[in-house]
RNA sequence: GCCGCCCUAGCUCAGUUGGUUAGAGCGCCAGAUUGUGGCUCUGGAGGUCUCCCGUUCGAUCCGGGAGGGCGGUACCA
């Protein structure tokens, strides 16, 4: 006989285990954030993990295997289906399809796992949490500028402290009418200086200067094609996304000058306007949310005003180096999508964020919404003969609220301790012989215990002082237990 | 995708100029303590030295390839 082949029990790149600690975190988040969103007007949707492939907008080569970047499968009718890799090409088709029916604009916010078949990297999964929000059927800017706030209030709502986000609000239609005007009319020479522009804050202006023209060579080596402007249109363009400073209506004021004068660029500003005008409405002032020109986001994709959220929190890790996190969630203006399906065009504006980047990013705060996930009251499984008596002491502490377990394991009463330290546990019930004649129980304050072990020395005297430990009757044990609870509380 | 660096125990890492039984710290399990968490001491488990091919009498070590990780860059709905 040979040795039986064994698996490795290993979990697939870019994908992660998450235990109490992290999902407490981001249920709290997403129970805040969805209570925003509900004041807002928004209803909850839920739809499936698999779209249909074309749905997604993926299209399939006649290779029996579809575009890279998602992850699909073929139906026993031979149908490619692929998990969905966002939240809102799946609102797209539901839009599409319920379009008759639906109260128009629709408002809608939906969280869930999305995945994506791409090369994993640090912070960066192919399965993750997303939360977006968005509003279909509504072309006015004021729908912007709402999705924007909403975003501004769930972002302080889970926890990040007020001036630690900034929401960055730009508009696709500057930037094509800065282009138009410098005379860049080739699509492929647009898409370059939308990724150089992207760069910014990253490359610095010189960096992005020599992408706008011939190229740049960066440290590791690789020469990365620039977008061919010349000297003047690429000042033009540098200008333009310099102009995000101060107030919102002085940024206004700023890019006016740059690119006013073009058809797309005026209707751009206005836009703009209207969204500066409803934001400050709605009570949201430049230190949550600021226009800024150098923002891209998703290349063509978006139509109209897009939005990012910053976070400005400054951290560091492990080794004490800084880490900045940039950008947590973004959106902007897609007025083509649900036109893929019905031929009409719709109009829509949403933002995501994903749960998981801004849980870790609350955590690098210090701003730990589960900074301990405490265990059970453990009941200690001292005489094997004696289970029903405890399971009943349990149930009588289920029963009053209090997580509570009895010890299911076959080890001695120093690992059932052992075991209801590391399960953070409050306290443990010990009803051996003694107890069970007396009509007791001995109940045992870890949190009291853990606070003194740090100063007990001699192991003798530690188990001679059984600290935090008392034995009463058995009538008294729930208001015990409620007593060493509520002194953590 | 492209360029560079790296891969030895669960984790962090030593080490072998290519030679027979590969180590430490931490962690884990058990005992000292027959009904008590921490400390200390003692003992134990745990490794195809990432994988495959080649060179060699002999490879964890040298060469080639693959996989995985890290950093940069590109892409990112």
């Amino acid at each position: 006989m040979s040795e039986p082949v064994r698996p490795e029990a290993r979990s697939p790149r870019g994908f992660v285990d998450r235990r109490a600690r992290d999902l407490v975190a981001e249920r709290r988040i997403l129970t805040a954030v969805s209570a925003v969103y509900e004041r807002y007007g928004f209803e909850p949707l839920e739809t499936g993990a698999f779209e249909y492939a074309d749905a997604l907008g993926k299209f399939l080569p006649d290779a029996d295997r579809p575009n890279e970047g998602v992850f699909a499968l073929q139906d026993d009718d031979e149908q490619w289906m692929a998990l969905r890799y966002d939240l809102t090409a799946p609102l797209a088709r539901f839009a599409a399809q319920n379009w008759e029916t639906l109260p128009k604009p629709f408002r809608r916010y939906a969280f869930g796992p999305v995945w994506r078949n791409e090369k994993p990297g640090p912070g960066r999964f192919r399965e993750f949490v997303q939360c977006d929000a968005d509003t279909v059927g509504s072309a006015r800017p004021e729908a912007d500028a709402e999705i924007i706030a909403m975003a501004a209030e769930g972002l302080q709502a889970a926890g990040l402290p007020a001036g630690s986000a900034v929401l960055k609000i730009n508009n696709r239609k500057l930037l094509n009418g800065l282009m138009a005007a410098a005379g860049v009319a080739d699509d492929a020479q647009k898409l370059a200086v939308l990724r150089a522009v992207d760069k910014l804050d990253r490359l610095g202006p010189d960096g992005v200067r020599l992408l706008l023209g011939e190229g740049r060579l960066d440290e590791s080596g690789a020469f990365t094609k620039g977008a061919g402007l010349n000297a003047a249109a690429a000042e033009r363009v540098l200008a333009f996304t310099a102009a995000g400073v101060g107030g919102r209506s002085e940024t206004l004021t700023k890019l006016a000058d740059v690119v006013g004068g073009s058809a797309e660029g005026d209707a751009g500003l206005a836009e703009l306007e209207a969204i500066d005008r409803a934001l400050t409405g709605l009570g949201v002032g430049v230190d949550r949310a600021v226009i800024e020109p150098s923002v891209v986001r998703g290349l063509e994709y978006y139509t109209g005003p897009v939005f990012e959220a910053e976070l400005l929190l400054q951290t560091t890790d492990e080794k004490g180096q800084p880490i900045r996190f940039g950008s947590v969630g973004g959106g902007g203006r897609y007025d083509d999508l649900v036109a893929r399906f019905t031929g009409q065009p719709v109009p829509a504006t949403g933002f995501s964020f994903g749960v998981s980047r801004l849980a870790s990013a609350l955590r690098a705060a210090g701003r730990d919404l589960a900074a301990e996930v405490r265990g059970p009251v453990v009941v200690i499984a001292f005489d094997q003969s004696r289970m029903a008596d405890y399971f009943q002491v349990a149930g009588e502490l289920r029963g009053a609220g209090v997580p509570a377990e009895v010890y299911l394991g076959a080890s001695g009463m120093k690992a059932q301790m052992k075991y209801a330290d590391r399960r953070l546990s409050p306290a443990a019930v010990i009803i051996g012989e003694d107890e069970l004649a007396a009509g007791t129980v001995t109940i045992k304050d870890l949190d009291l215990g853990r606070e003194l072990s740090s100063k007990v020395t001699d192991n003798a005297a530690w188990r001679e002082q059984r600290p935090g430990q008392q034995t009463i009757a058995r009538t008294e044990m729930v208001a015990a237990i409620r007593k060493i609870l509520d002194a953590r509380a």
